[in-house]
DNA sequence: CATATCCTACGAAATAATTCGTAGTAACCT
DNA sequence: AGGTTACTACGAATTATTTCGTAGGATATG
């Protein structure tokens, strides 16, 4: 009964993950680390450890205590998470129409040949799946 | 010199845009109207008032003061500011890649075959274009 | 003309997210 | 042991966003 689903990771919250999905189980050193490089500036390290502790409240991360530097790991799956994000975003953002947000996606922006090609192969297999496991009403005549 | 680009739109106005985006140049009476319909409950006239006046400072929405009443209308277009909404979200949730925002996109949610030939015929005036009016170091073989 | 109605402007409370300083404590190193 | 270093916890300042109350002015209506 107490299953609150993990809430939407904030911008610096994502970014976090973004780390320990990359890398795995890290301590707060390790995350103030990466965090650091991939920005122009410093972030001070309490300001990574506040939201690590905040994210553990929210359980979108799990910890291990034993050591005196806690481990902490992601406890949302990356897919997951970008799914939940996704249809946000494309609620707000484009009236939530996913099509719509492909379109744009593929229309303003350089995509190569070879990106081309594994979307061509996706929509194949979708295709086949839509044709192969359709449930019921479907066109039997 | 003064041309500071309109800022990233927060929800809020995110939402007012789409009002003025579908419906064309409105008052706040109107705006708010269709907001408290979308909306499961009431929105206040003034917070949509004082979120519209906000915008007008950002430089999102116009107003035509003449009346009494005031008329808003966009400032920015849809698909522009859909498009910077985009690259931000892309690099926040997939790290910059749009090719996976596409996949994940396609891949975890139903999409009708009418929706994938879309797509496919999207897909298909890339690629002309791609081969076309490709600039230099191109297959000239 | 009086009064009710509708509008704008403005201030400010409520909420959320981000940031960092300080304190306390354990470990480490001469 | 004494002092430096590294870590956690916590409180609080800062900033952004959303919300709404109140005041003042114009317009419409009886």
């Amino acid at each position: 009964m107490s299953k609150a689903p993990p809430p939407k990771p904030t911008d610096s919250e994502l970014e976090i993950l973004h780390v320990l999905w990359q890398h795995g189980p890290a301590t707060v050193r390790a995350i103030n680390d990466h965090l650091s490089q991939r920005r122009q500036a410093e972030v001070g390290y309490t300001t990574t450890l506040k939201i690590c502790q905040l994210m553990l409240e929210k359980g979108l991360v799990r910890r291990d205590d034993a050591d005196r530097s806690h481990v902490y790991r992601a406890a949302v799956r990356e897919q997951e998470t970008q799914n939940l994000l996704l249809d946000k975003f494309v609620d707000a953002t484009f009236g939530g129409s996913a099509l719509k947000l492909v379109m744009q996606a593929l229309g303003s922006r350089q995509t190569s040949a070879d990106e081309l090609a594994q979307i061509r192969r996706l929509l194949n297999d979708i295709e086949i799946q839509n044709s192969t496991s359709t449930s019921d009403d479907d066109d039997h005549a």
